[in-house]
Order: structure tokens, then sequence, then C-alpha cells
DNA sequence: ATATTTTAGTTTGTCTAACAAACAATATAG
DNA sequence: CTATATTGTTTGTTAGACAAACTAAAATAT
């Protein structure tokens, strides 16, 4: 959820430590959210487009995977595709194998945008790691990693 | 940004390592985003009906105040509010000391709620945390803890 | 004290984001 | 070859977000 100083129940310790992670990773994910926010409204990107180009930097999915990966229904990417067409930041480009679909893909001033906002988002989290040592940020790197990779079953 | 196998232009190492950590706190923090998310919709909430929930848990901010800590617009704010307020989750309450201004306040309802939402993430976090050793927990609570709290400057 | 300015919140209008249900076109299975 | 499934769009609805104009109250200046 949300809160600065949160952990209303704080235990002793125990076992059931398990607030404090949780806390903690919805914390940084807000914050982390945030300066993606941030760094998409410099170039008037949404949070939703500036994943998706990202998510584009390095594929090329049909609209239904693109659905899938987005967590969103296929009717939300017609809309969400729409968009960023008509700002020319991606395009439809129809596929070889089947006739009913798309794959999406940059166009070279989306990828240049992609990657400038890369740079951006870059220095800003640079920034917010610096308060970590080299250390740190290759453990907390490591760590995130895992448990980002830890998922799969939408549960 | 987004991707999984990022890290297109992967230098043997040097000191610019910063995107690993940044890849990888984008990818946690879409990944936590996305068990809130879902957690969220078990009851209907939206992503920022969850996280006013959790924000007035512990606080009864009046509008303004609400609007700075989720980087909304105040006319945001008016909308959620009476969204949240048709649905018995909040209730706002006429501050004693401004007669312009409102206090934001959970309902009994909007407590249980949140408890409830609460629970579940706890679960579902708990789950992908699952992964990782009591040590290797403590440590990224601890590390994610520190970076979250190195904002303030919004940058 | 009262006039001016600032502040808190709402309203209105506009756009994006999301979903669900119905649909068209194409693919696949029987 | 027909029936069924899949891919994507359309239509209609709601939530979420912003900006500008506005109201009421509070704070400040004169």
């Amino acid at each position: 959820m949300n809160n600065e100083t949160s952990n209303p129940t704080s235990q002793p310790s125990g076992p059931e430590n398990t607030s404090l992670i949780v806390d903690s990773l919805a914390q940084l994910s807000y914050v982390i959210q945030s300066v993606l926010g941030r760094s998409g409204a410099m170039y008037d990107l949404s949070p939703i487009q500036l994943r998706l180009l990202g998510i584009l930097r390095d594929r090329e999915p049909n609209m239904k995977q693109l659905a899938e990966r987005l967590e969103l229904d296929k009717s939300s990417i017609t809309g969400l595709i729409d968009r960023a067409e008509r700002r020319h930041l991606v395009e439809r480009i129809p596929s070889p194998e089947d006739r009913r679909g798309f794959n999406v893909r940059l166009t070279p001033d989306g990828r240049r945008i992609a990657r400038e906002i890369g740079g951006e988002i870059e220095r800003r989290i640079g920034e917010l790691a610096g308060v970590l040592t080299e250390t740190e940020r290759e453990q907390l790197a490591s760590l995130a990693l895992k448990v980002a990779e830890a998922r799969s079953r939408p549960s």
C-alpha cells in the first residue's frame, strides 16, 4: 500500500516480519513509478505509453502479446496503439504469417524518444541510488531482479 | 522502463553499471504494481483508489495534502474523493480550523477493506519474496527503504 | 477595519485509459 | 468444407487526469 511510516502493528520481530518487506517494496515501487512518471511527463508520455516504448525497445509483439504483457484487455491496446501511432511513436506492421494481425514496432522517432527518456530515467534513478554504496547497489539490483523474475503465475 | 532482457548495450562493466540497477528497479516496480493492481481488482479498486486507502490508513489529510502526496492536481482529488465517498470508503470531515477545507478519513467500511486488501497484498508479496532467504529479504527491505526515503526533492 | 491577495476546494470541459460486449476477418480443427 | 477459435476493431460506458475559471474563506497589507 503506501505508508511512509507504516508498520502500525510493529511487533518485536518474530517470523512475521513479512509486512516490513511488503511495505518497503510497495514504497519503493511508488517512488520508482513517480520517477518514471515524471520522466515520461517531460516528453508528454503517460505511464502506459512510456511502458509501451520500453517494451518495444527490443521486441515487435503483436496486439495480443502486448495485451498479455501489459495485462490489459485487447480492446485497450487498440486505443493505446492508435494514440501512439498518431504521434508517430510506433507503427502497425501487417504480420507476414497471419493476415488478421499486426506487429507493433517503434518508429525511428519512437526509438529516439525512448533512448532520450531512458537517459533521463537513468540519471534520476542513478541519483536515487546514489544514497547507496556501490556494493549495496549491486546487492539491490541482484535481489530486485531475483524477485522480479519470481513471478510468471499471474496468481 | 520495462525490459525483461534489457541492457541492450551491455558494456563489459565499468563504472556505468547504472543501467543494471535502473532496469532491475523498474522491473521490480512493475511487478509490485501488478501485484497491487490485481489485489485491488479483487475489491474493484483502481490502483489510485487502493493507494488512497493505503495513505488514509494512518492519516487524515486535507484535499491539498492528498494532492501533494499523490502528485495529482487538486481538481483530480475532488473526483477521486467523490467516487470513494460514493462507495462509502472515505468521508469528508469539515476541518475544524479552516472552514474552506476538509479532512479525508476512512469510514469503518473503508478501514475494513483496507485491512483485508492489506492481508491479500502481504500474502502475494510474501509469496514473491519467498524466492529469497530470510537474510536476503531483510537486506532487500532495508535497501529498498533506504532508496525510497532518498527522494523528497521532486527533482 | 477594510481592502487586497492568497489559499482550498469545486466546476466545467477535454482527453486518455480501461473494460465489456458485439462484431468482422482470418485461421484451425474435425 | 464446415464449425469453431482467434485476432483485432468498434461502440458505449466509466474512471482518471489536467487546466482554467470560479467561489468562499483566510491571511496579509494598508
